[in-house]
DNA sequence: ATACCTATGGTCAAAGATAGTCAAAGTTAA
DNA sequence: TTAACTTTGACTATCTTTGACCATAGGTAT
């Protein structure tokens, strides 16, 4: 593993808990154990706009990068249909979501396929009908969330 | 038996054990005992997508190249997996399939991402225990059957 | 206020580490 | 004999690492 991957994975790992990170850049160029410039290395290869990052720095005493995820348009709108779902949602409905987001081009041909094929009736049959609208609420969240 | 063969034999080697190999050109290059532009040539000759091959490589430190054997028979290698994956299956040994499916060929890393993001032990925590890995086991099956 | 000092971060070019391309030379099989 | 295949190495392309030098912010002495 080279420097930058290591570089970039702990500051992916920064990232993951709260969506943006800080940090100084001498000190965490000595904590990884590399040079300072390095640092902005990784960055402009590996954490730039069209990678959804925005970087912003202060240079002077007290200065510091700050890495932020950037929602580009689609995050924005996958975030928006995710939290208007709700807790249940019946296929004809879930259905619904999928083509309005499709034809929008917001998710993919094969992902609308594929989460169909999830979220379909037949799997949840031997379920409790109380049941099957929650759960197909979950799996459709958490697919349109992990979709490209 | 000439160069060409040996080099072609040995990542065939390594490729059997799970589909894919990776290698760094020059090590390689000097374990087999040929120039490394040698290994280009056999990957050209003998391992291209027309003989069920993707290889994709970086260059620079910390570069290597990568070896995937891709399938020609797809579609009973799904009804294949579909078949031996039985009536219940917990998450590890749906992520199992899914990465070894992935590593052959078979199923694209999209479709990897969506179908972990369905089969996740946390869309399941309201069911009780007994269900979720039937339940996964329907659903791992039709999103198989459903992906491109 | 001004000048200077110190603590940051930024830029860039050179060197290092890999892999890719291509054409010439060598070998083999039809 | 000749066309196809193999082998080689010089040259190129890409990615990484490093360090010298530059720019900026804030504090301090005058």
């Amino acid at each position: 593993m080279n420097l930058s991957n290591l570089i970039a994975r702990a500051l992916l790992d920064m990232l993951d808990e709260s969506g943006s990170a800080e940090i100084r850049r001498n000190d965490f160029a000595e904590k990884i154990g590399c040079v300072p410039s390095q640092i902005n290395y990784v960055l402009s290869s590996r954490f730039t706009p069209e990678q959804g990052y925005i970087v912003e720095s202060r240079r002077g005493g007290g200065g510091s990068i700050k890495i932020r995820r950037i929602s580009l348009d689609r995050p924005q709108m996958i975030m928006h249909a995710v939290n208007s779902i709700g807790a249940e949602i019946d296929e004809r409905t879930c259905g619904a979501y999928l083509l309005n987001l499709f034809e929008r081009g917001y998710i993919s041909g094969d992902s609308v396929i594929l989460i169909k094929a999830a979220t379909n009736e037949n799997n949840f049959r031997f379920l409790p009908g109380e049941v099957r609208d929650r759960l197909r609420a979950n799996i459709l969240k958490q697919m349109l969330l992990a979709s490209t």
